[in-house]
DNA sequence: GCTTTTGTTCGTATATTTGCGAACAATAAA
DNA sequence: TTTATTGTTCGCAAATATACGAACAAAAGC
């Protein structure tokens, strides 16, 4: 008989989330993601061509962002094609977002704390 | 005499931002945010209650993200009180929206993607 | 003073990340 | 068919991350 000795566990928003930041915990994989955000279609080398990265990191980290779900890659002839994959990218915003609407302290009124319920000072 | 080989580097932003997503690149860490954005006042004890790891590990995360300066720590008698870094906190939600506003893909009427550059199928 | 409570730090083990050059495979070009 | 181009994979090294129990320090309570 198994006995489960906590509830204590993280929620599947909270793996997911995490997921998403750490795929984006890279300068590099930042500087591609908007990268690709600008462009129409997209090489690898157009892209590595951006990185101060060796060929061989740069495959490693698309190859990461690949497995988070973030991007998309198909080969084409000789190259190969990179893009965001739009379904899981409006999955990780909304993560995001609904991740920073929790937080209280919001308020742009620098002189304003008053909605924030932290006490420390 | 030292020559620059390349420019090719990542800006201000995308280093900041990817070291913001590396302190969020974890569960524990999340939930530690979450968590900490529901309280008016949060010590470790409490924290600790709510989370799947031995004590040790939860220090060293709260630690983490106190590096990252996402929040604050301050011993209060035999306590430490924790809470999120309005400043950094504030910085680190302008970088993410910054950076999902850079994407095209925004469409959330499924049906539309017109506005998508992206050419991979 | 001694004991308890609270949380950090230390020491350790293991896994993952980051990076590179070299070797490789696949396609295109000559 | 040989050669060049493009990008991935392999093998390796070094650094970081993740996790834990045990030891520890500081404050509070007895």
């Amino acid at each position: 008989m198994e006995v489960k000795m906590t509830e204590k566990e993280y929620t599947y928003k909270q793996e997911r989330l995490a997921r998403y930041a750490k795929a984006l915990g890279n300068p590099a994989r930042i500087a591609i993601m908007e990268f690709l955000a600008t462009q129409d279609e997209c090489f690898f080398g157009q892209l590595h061509e951006k990185l101060p990265i060796a060929k061989a990191t740069c495959s490693q980290h698309l190859s990461e962002l690949k497995e988070a779900g973030l991007i998309k890659g198909e080969i084409d002839g000789l190259r190969t094609r990179y893009c965001i994959d739009q379904e899981s990218w409006k999955e990780c915003k909304l993560l995001f977002e609904e991740f920073i609407a929790k937080c209280p302290c919001n308020s742009n009124k620098q002189t304003d704390e008053s909605n924030c319920k932290c006490s420390c000072k």
